[in-house]
DNA sequence: GAAACGATTATCT
DNA sequence: GATAATCGTTTCA
């Protein structure tokens, strides 16, 4: 049972383009029963990674598609997540048509439900370092690459509509922590939350 | 505070 | 063999 929350329908909200994804993403929820204790968070800040003409991408045109990144050729609404620098798993959702590589990082949530679950994950945090990156709410969340192309519509991990972040509110940037693709502005986050990751990494 | 840096491993060249 | 969509600790101001 999804309980009290009702899921999206994925077809029709994920089969769009990343930027668009993202920005409307801000504001959904995010929930999941894994390990046992429901923690819900909402969805604060993300990035796109639209398709092979992004140099960032890991489907990026000169790489194709590999084993790794097979996930984000799924259909839209599946998860896709990695693993960066060999210690931190990251969620994605996978978004646009079926066969087309296009993902939305999801990079901070604001915790809801299910405080002290996330505090026993992560101990010794304060409450802001429970979820503001896109490696800490993966382990506050208790997921990882067992929901690989999992569909986000389903329990044990789905995202529901949440609570619409006005458009005065979303604050829009370059992305976080890479090296190619620094230029374009594909990065949105709800400018009103304590939980987003400040970290801008000069190049 | 801000900035530097090490951890740790799958993936690609 | 180099690199990476990060985090947490240490170091310095």
């Amino acid at each position: 049972m999804n309980g009290r929350y009702r899921p999206l329908v994925a077809a029709s909200f994920f089969d769009r383009p990343a930027e668009t994804v993202a920005r409307e993403l801000l504001g959904s929820f995010l929930v999941s029963d894994c390990g046992g204790k429901r923690c819900v968070g909402r969805i604060v800040e993300t990035e796109a990674y639209p398709g092979p003409h992004d140099p960032a991408s890991h489907a990026a045109a000169p790489i194709g598609r590999t084993a790794r990144n097979d996930p984000m050729f799924g259909p839209p609404g599946t998860a896709y997540f990695h693993l960066n620098f060999g210690v931190h798993w990251c969620l994605n959702v996978v978004v646009g048509p079926e066969g087309y590589p296009a993902a939305v990082l999801i990079r901070a949530v604001e915790p809801l439900e299910g405080l002290e679950t996330m505090r026993r994950r992560r101990p010794g945090r304060t409450d802001r370092e429970l979820t503001s990156g896109p490696a800490k709410l993966t382990q506050a969340l208790a997921i990882g690459p067992s929901l690989q192309r999992h569909r986000l519509s389903d329990a044990p991990l789905f995202i529901t509509p949440g609570t619409k972040v006005p458009k005065s509110s979303v604050a829009r940037t370059t992305r976080v922590g890479i090296t190619k693709g620094t230029t374009k502005r594909w990065r949105f986050y709800d400018r009103r939350s304590g939980w987003v990751s400040r970290s801008e990494r000069p190049r």
